[in-house]
DNA sequence: AGAGTTATTGACCGCGTAATCAATAACTGC
DNA sequence: GCAGTTATTGATTACGCGGTCAATAACTCT
């Protein structure tokens, strides 16, 4: 009864949070989207609203693929220290890219409810995570606010990474981190 | 022998500075710039040479009123811990613009290596000056690191008020940086 | 097979944008 | 007070942008 769409959405939004990523909101012109995505405009269009409704997409995309299974990992970590190293994994080079959310944090929540009320939820669960991981190994006196901290750190240095500081400055971010658990 | 300006450039910093800060760059339309600035186009153009120079001005002036005066009072602290209360004072409402620095970096540094390199400087001071803060009081034993940390956690906190994060989570964050200062 | 519904295509549009420029004004030094 | 230099004005421009739309294609159900 009626005509099936011919595309994968997640490719297709794949596609789009790469873009979105890389340039930005205002930065990723709708021509950017069709190359990028391989939809031409009316397709887009027909599947997502407009570009805040394909931005939108894009977001939640990043917090499931890039976000949950990080609280996820912290949530089986063995102790605190590993659930550091979730969130600071040794040994890594830098993703200029930062991270999406924070991007958007930036940008556009000012604007955007909708769009903050994404970004603020994003972090919550891996707050809570690290809370418990923290409390479990009952060396911490203040789980749930240094998980604030940690994560409020890892944020920090996401935007870090935007400014293009060197692996170094931000594995001493790391170190802190470790520091404090460790104490 | 020449006609001299008839405005004056700090107040007219002020008010661009102010529109970047709660716009953010794309934001910011030049109609509004000649607005917030009260200067025609063209004295604007002709003073700063695009809209790229009047923001990088902007940044500048940011650096010079908003985190200098921070370094300094983070220099003069008796303690650690009023090195801290500088950087999250208590009892305060949330600043939605957050960090003019922070939202440049997230949004432009990646595009533009002079935006980049202000971002990655305006906050090496003051790691500096908390790590120094820190070596002083003698209570810890990784002083830079944890410089790091905490600076890297003020970012993060910056982001939160973008996204509209209540004050009470934002106090967390600094009762887990005062928590790890009073080990 | 035909009717009905939705997806796709790509040309098209209006608007807001950053930037320009010729004309004029304001000031200084001689 | 005149020549020379720079600042100001504001109308104008070219263009890239997000968004639209009529025509066509693809599919399902009866």
């Amino acid at each position: 009864m009626v005509r099936p769409r011919s595309f994968d959405e997640d490719a297709v939004l794949e596609g789009a949070m790469g873009l979105f990523w890389r340039r930005g909101y205002d930065g990723a012109t709708l021509e950017a989207l069709d190359r990028a995505t391989g939809l031409n405009r009316g397709s887009l269009y027909n599947a997502f609203g407009d570009k805040r409704g394909l931005f939108l997409a894009s977001l939640r995309r990043y917090v499931r693929l890039e976000i949950d299974p990080a609280v996820n990992a912290v949530r089986t970590a063995p102790n605190a220290l590993a659930a550091l190293a979730v969130l600071f994994p040794p040994g890594t080079t830098v993703d200029r890219r930062g991270c999406l959310i924070c991007k958007a944090a930036a940008e556009i929540a000012p604007m955007d409810p909708e769009v903050a009320e994404i970004a603020r939820e994003a972090y919550r669960p891996l707050r809570e995570a690290l809370s418990e991981a923290f409390a479990a190994s009952q060396t911490q006196r203040h789980p749930e606010h240094l998980a604030a901290l940690v994560v409020a750190a890892y944020q920090g240095t996401k935007i870090m990474a935007n400014a293009g500081e060197s692996a170094e400055k931000i594995a001493k971010v790391a170190a802190g981190a470790s520091a404090v658990v460790t104490n």
